[in-house]
DNA sequence: TCTGGGGTCCTAGGACCC
DNA sequence: TCTGGGGTCCTAGGACCC
């Protein structure tokens, strides 16, 4: 999808198209959702502007009209107000986001139903088995998806169209927006290899960084490299993966079901908190995420056995902790319990600017509860009992 | 006045088991 | 006296993605 979370605030204020609007913002922007709800009526003027915005926070999205002054995804809000502080910032609204996703998933699983989902705004189809799916016809299925994305929502959203996901995925950001991108194998030295690294997806800042430090910057640069030099330098692993990915090549599956392995809750304060001054504020934030993530547990259906914290330093460092309980619980008190102790087990000495409570080992609740499982030993045991019966001393 | 929130997957060492 | 070879689970950190 388009600028997704942005595009959705244009369809509700439609006054602000073609202004820089950006979406983000922390504590505060929370405020001024309620200020929000009245802006619909007033005047372009009337806006909270990003120049005044005052606190923590990155941008989450931005209009095409913004990324004009440079402002982009996950930029700091201080710093994208220097950029463009004219911009209009409006405020997270998580709930509308998730209504319009599932609005156009369910549209585009109509037309095609192999749909891998990707978060909020992104999902892989299998084109492989719709009927003209293939070649020509893929640039067809594309167009009718837009279509219907748009007839259904008055969002848009870009298609990229390949031999597999990665490819695709790639392909899809080249006609932002709003844009079609068929990329065949022939395609690759002309359309992928000119490309720096990075826009492969999973090579991130460290990975290009690294790439960069040894010379290579472009795709094609990377397809030329050998084999065995990347694996000397990335790991069996990592190495073999550059090498295919440079070429083009990938055999993951589109995977249209899926289990959760964790759920979390986390914030960022509106200041940094010290362990021992703040105790008292420190303590109810806690609680409260227990609480959140003990009731996304139960109203998902869901409980785990690893209960876990995140801190986060003023100086921006990170340390988790976790534990793992007996028995998977979805319990608020249970949850707030283990991570008290875990708690105990981190530094508490600097500033935390960040608190977070996460549980994972997740098991999906049968009628509520949690389903009996033999424990993973079981039956290797058995197993291991069994042939030392048959081979006496020799096991 | 830098730097959100919700995720997944990988690595690596140590405990523990047979 | 210098010591295996599997395997799984747990914990902590980190890279990466949307």
């Amino acid at each position: 999808m388009d600028a997704f979370y942005a595009s959705v605030e244009l369809l509700r204020y439609p006054q602000l198209k073609g202004l820089p609007v950006v979406i983000g913002g922390g504590r505060r922007a929370a405020d001024e959702a309620l200020r929000d709800r009245v802006l619909a009526e007033i005047g372009v003027g009337e806006f909270p502007l990003l120049k005044d915005y005052v606190g923590r926070g990155v941008i989450t999205t931005a209009t095409y009209a913004a990324r004009q002054f440079g402002v982009g995804s996950a930029m700091g809000l201080m710093k994208a107000a220097k950029l463009c502080p004219q911009a209009v910032m409006l405020p997270v609204d998580f709930a509308e986001y998730r209504r319009y996703s599932q609005a156009f998933k369910a549209i585009v699983r109509d037309i095609v139903p192999l749909v891998e989902d990707r978060g909020v705004d992104e999902i892989y189809l299998d084109f492989t088995d719709v009927p003209g799916g293939q070649r020509e016809g893929g640039r067809v299925l594309a167009r009718l998806v837009q279509k219907a994305v748009f007839d259904g929502t008055g969002l848009t959203c870009s298609v990229g169209v390949a031999p597999n996901k990665l490819i695709a995925k790639m392909a899809s950001e080249f006609n932002k927006p709003n844009g079609i991108s068929v990329v065949q194998p022939d395609d690759l030295q002309t359309l992928v290899w000119p490309l720096a690294c990075r826009k492969i997806n999973g090579i991130g800042p460290k990975a290009d960084a690294k790439l960069a430090a040894l010379g290579i910057h472009t795709i094609g640069e990377l397809a030329a490299a050998e084999p065995q030099w990347l694996v000397a330098h990335f790991g069996k692993a990592t190495g073999a993966w550059l090498h295919a990915a440079a070429h083009g090549r990938d055999d993951r599956p589109v995977v249209t079901e899926s289990e959760p392995v964790s759920m979390s809750r986390e914030t960022t304060f509106d200041r940094d908190l010290h362990a021992v001054r703040d105790r008292a504020a420190l303590g109810a934030v806690f609680t409260r995420l227990c609480e959140q993530v003990a009731a996304d547990l139960q109203r998902k259906g869901y409980a785990g056995k690893t209960i876990g914290i995140k801190l986060r330093y003023e100086d921006f460092k990170t340390a988790t902790r976790d534990h793992t309980l007996p028995v998977p619980t979805a319990d608020a008190v249970q949850i707030r319990r283990a991570a008290g102790q875990c708690l105990k087990r981190a530094p508490l000495d600097q500033r935390l600017r960040l608190l977070g409570v996460r549980v994972g080992s997740l098991v999906k609740l049968v009628d509520g509860l949690v389903p009996k499982q033999a424990p993973a030993h079981t039956a290797p045991a058995q197993a291991a009992i069994i042939l030392e019966a048959q081979t006496g001393w020799l096991f």
